[in-house]
DNA sequence: CAAAATTAGGTAATCGTTTTCCTACATTCT
DNA sequence: AGAATGTAGGAAAACGATTACCTAATTTTG
């Protein structure tokens, strides 16, 4: 046998002195529990003079609870995951730092995800924050995959912004804008405007936003019995929003009558059509009118030629809060607004 | 005494089932420590036969571990907190979505936040992630604050990128690039081209790389017998970068001779002196050069009159897990990249 | 004024792991 | 052959909170 303790017992890994609800109980004089009553606000469960003792304790002690002990115990924690498909995006940057102190603001920690639009991905994140017993997903950019349509069972777990759940599901939360009635706005600007032939250059349409402002806006056309005709609807699967702009403009130019303003579901299409008039048919570029969508606050510096949507990202923070926090379906449409461009000609 | 016991026992909140460690010790018909070894890998503990009696178990069930109650045992966690100092910066995105994709490969799981370059901010979330067990800060923009001087004596629980510590410390991890000499490759390739006279147009000096960069420009050009006036160098407190371009160019296009080069220290600040020159003296935009550091991929795209530095911000997030994950100090420097503007005019 | 209800707070079980002891063989060394 | 070492795996003690249950004192009610 061999009871010889050294001094040293090294028992806690490098625990220096941690303060546990424990301390501070014994600081205050009072129990365990009570404690935790206190600063979980349980209230005619302590004295005011006990609330007192046992929060100014908590504040000589500097004391915090453990997360990881009051998940495993509560079986619930703050966190929120935000699975964004494409973080190269500005505007799904955009959301996710409005995102990101809105849900601070309610007391959640965001933990961020980039599924590449990608279902594999998707399900490891959405399998990954199950773990975490994460509080909820804010799946910004979604698409179909086993585990989402798991999770879709407890609908107030998730939140959906700009783009619809892949599946419908009942008592989806949603955060977006109204995409059909911008689109309206979109083709009546561009109608007075008389800028014949109009075109339009989209991304892809297996994301609602995007089958929205296209369909939309095609049946807006029709409507006002504006001429759009197939050949001015152009869509390069696979490839990044620029290289959709820079591709579907360059095939527009091949056209008999090339148009004279041009609609872009996204800003970055729009940029990349730009850069196709710019290399190729610069003569053209203070002819055309482009339109895009989403405008970011960078476009006032960088792209002042740009007419479009202007979606209002850092409102999104807050209503993602409301929607992670109401008990019942719900579908936020934020107001959106047209942006005329800051420079009359293409610069 | 009351041992009846009713059939119906609530005693878990609304535990569907949950699958847990002893769950698969049952199916495997092993120990629960077993499992648990299996899991995590402490050979010698186990023979071949057992872990494969765990691991199909594991599968057939689809177990995974509950992340809060390992980090309650051992009081580690694979969470890596992100603070940025502003997020609305792409090149902060930038590296936080490369930073996300690295950290995944390495089985940590990011958590971002926006400090907003506050010290109050910046302390809240660090208290926060020690609460959490963190394993580790990637601090992208510190700032002075009692906390980061707390954490600062476990310096393997830091990565500064971009910018050091505030405050010198031992041990530190680092991850950026050598501005001093790209500073030079700027001031030589400006100083070549004979476009005088030149000027500075920088950020706030309080930020070690834009110190850097600055000090670094200014030694460059007087030792290649560069003027380089004192009228010549811009700094406007207080506003953001692209505020900081504006006004900046603003004040040197009012000098009795305006610059014909001008370095930017970000490419924000360049967008902002480009759009100064585009709504005022739009007649010039064709004879400034304007010189860059950071070119986001976007630049190519919408940003095409702009030369300047490429910062490997793809390849941070390796270097930011290689910095995590080592024993000791290290100052990791990514090798930068001059880039000439696609196009020769001012767009 | 007795019964009922409310308030205040302590005790201990529990969440799901990791990890420290053990024990029992099997193998290798002297 | 006996001792030492190594291998395989079980039992049970943590980790630090939350919360169900209980008791006792106080207040309200009929």
């Amino acid at each position: 046998m061999t009871p010889k303790d050294p001094p040293n017992s090294p028992r806690a890994p490098a625990q220096s002195a941690s303060i546990s609800i424990a301390t501070v109980a014994a600081k205050a004089g009072v129990s365990i529990a009570t404690v935790s009553r206190v600063l979980n606000g349980l209230s005619s469960k302590f004295s005011k003079a006990t609330q007192t003792k046992v929060l100014q304790a908590v504040d000589e002690l500097g004391y915090r609870p453990t997360v990881a002990a009051r998940t495993l115990r509560s079986g619930q924690s703050r966190l929120v995951a935000l699975l964004a498909s494409n973080m190269a995006n500005p505007s799904m940057a955009s959301i996710a730092a409005a995102a990101e102190v809105a849900l601070r603001k309610s007391g959640y920690v965001m933990v961020l995800c980039d599924t590449h639009d990608q279902p594999e991905q998707q399900d490891e994140y959405l399998k990954e924050m199950g773990s975490h017993n994460a509080r909820a997903v804010v799946m910004l950019g979604a698409v179909d995959s086993p585990e989402l349509r798991q999770l879709a069972k407890s609908p107030e777990r998730i939140v959906f912004v700009n783009r619809h759940a892949p599946v419908p599901i009942e008592g989806e939360r949603f955060v977006g804008i109204d995409n059909r009635q911008a689109v309206l706005d979109v083709a009546q600007w561009m109608h007075q405007r008389r800028q014949s032939p109009m075109a339009l250059i989209h991304g892809d349409v297996r994301s609602s936003a995007t089958r929205e402002r296209v369909d939309g806006f095609v049946a807006a056309c029709k409507s006002l019995k504006q001429a759009l005709p197939r050949s001015h609807i152009c869509f390069t699967p696979g490839v990044s929003h620029l290289e959709i702009g820079y591709l579907g403009m360059k095939q527009l130019m091949t056209q008999k009558k090339p148009p004279l303003s041009v609609f872009c579901t996204s800003d970055l299409i729009a940029y990349g059509a730009h850069r196709c008039l710019h290399e190729l048919h610069p003569r053209y570029l203070p002819l055309i009118t482009l339109v895009g969508f989403d405008h970011s606050p960078l476009n006032d510096w960088i792209a002042p030629w740009l007419h479009g949507i202007r979606v209002p990202y850092e409102s999104y923070g807050q209503a993602i809060v409301s929607a992670l926090d109401s008990d019942k379906a719900l579908n936020l449409l934020l107001p959106h607004q047209w942006v005329n461009a800051r420079t009359a000609s293409a610069l």
